[in-house]
DNA sequence: ACCTGAACACCGTTCAAGT
DNA sequence: ACCTGAACACCGTTCAAGT
């Protein structure tokens, strides 16, 4: 169908070939797409001889996770702890972007993989050089979380019916049963047509929580904060 | 199969009681469990007699969602705005923790009901009503996010293979390749036999991180912080 | 009008039969 | 030894036929 199961199908399939394919899948039809009957339609193949490369399903999610994670760069060595920090968690953040299927996947994922472990170890000892104790450590990374890998769980995707006419009959509603909601909401883009959500900066609202935490870690660590 | 079904067979099918019976199937046995069919077999009934209660399989997930929010205690009128904040996420986490599927489940949904925008309205409501700004109460909103509802993307479940013997063996190699992870991880379960992750306390972390942006809002807060 | 069996268009994966 | 078609045991949902 596309021109690019056209293009690759007389190469021989192996593994790179496989993720790349499952990865441009996903960014164009959606992590709900991927399967592994319609990978192997794209890449001209039958289904069964993904199971050369792949051992299952599971593995092929894995190995297109370890794509996009590859894709962050490494961190700067000449730069202080917390800039160095922010800017490799701002790289993550790109690589997910461009790739918005990936934090649904790394959410499914139960084990990490070699790859998503060397970049936790790598985010580690930036904290470690940082002066960060051992203990204080553990606890930033826990509550960096899934931030530490670029992306955090906003509570929805698309906040609103796209409709004009439903949205302004459901304001008049909307206002008496959730006051303090649409205070909010109506603030934020009160210059724009829409009512709640569509005009929120999803990397205004990233950076500011994560220099938020950034912040506070600082402080523990000048404090020489300890859990015990 | 279980007495459960038995029980309710006769009594005649209703949308609270497909939702009941979707909430303890999947506390049993997992949200990947959960299937129309299994439900109906559950329920002693043909699977498109479901239809008639819920539209599709997302409203049911909805319906889920909407009885684990509903067991979250209302605010406490009494204490101060951190205070309530912080017992009311705690309460959340409670009933999180109650239903381990309804993180996932939650993290799945793409339009809010009813029942979670009253969740969110009453929250914004109490940081409106301890002296927060409109704007700062809508950065402060999405930097809780999911915390918001008692959960965080902790980044993988089950962190180690259970096997002792593969633990010991894999221990060397783990220490040369990720020095930084294993030296936290040491850290944390010293007098545990595990290596990696088993002995972290999920509650002290959730907290952590609770509290580093609790205080972090409180600062802006009392800075009089605004974003333009 | 209500209910429901069969059917449709999918899945991931096993397995035995073919080369 | 390698490859693969058919089959298995599922899905969510449509739809037409039954009451």
């Amino acid at each position: 169908m596309s021109h690019e199961a056209d293009a690759t199908r007389r190469a021989p399939l192996s593994r790179a070939r496989v993720l790349l394919a499952a990865v441009a899948l996903a960014d164009d039809a959606g992590i709900d797409a991927l399967s592994m009957r319609k990978l192997s339609r794209e890449l001209g193949v039958v289904p069964m001889a993904l199971y050369k490369h792949v051992a299952n399903k599971d593995e092929l999610l894995d190995g297109m996770v370890d794509v996009v994670v590859g894709e962050i760069d490494p961190p700067d060595p000449d730069v202080d702890w917390k800039t160095a920090v922010r800017q490799r968690i701002l790289s993550a953040r790109r690589a997910l972007l461009r790739h918005p299927w990936a934090s649904r996947a790394i959410e499914s994922r139960t084990t990490p993989t070699p790859v998503v472990l060397e970049y936790l170890d790598s985010m580690i000892g930036m904290f470690r050089a940082g002066g960060f104790s051992v203990d204080l450590t553990h606890h930033v990374m826990h509550a960096l979380g899934s931030r530490a890998l670029g992306f955090s769980q906003e509570l929805f995707d698309e906040p609103q019916s796209p409709d004009p006419q439903v949205r302004a009959a459901g304001l008049r509603e909307m206002s008496a049963r959730y006051p303090h909601l649409v205070e909010v909401a109506a603030r934020v883009d009160h210059d724009e047509e829409s009512v709640v959500g569509p005009g929120c900066d999803d990397q205004f609202e990233f950076e500011f929580a994560l220099d938020l935490l950034l912040d506070g870690f600082d402080r523990l660590r000048r404090r020489g904060w300890s859990s015990t």
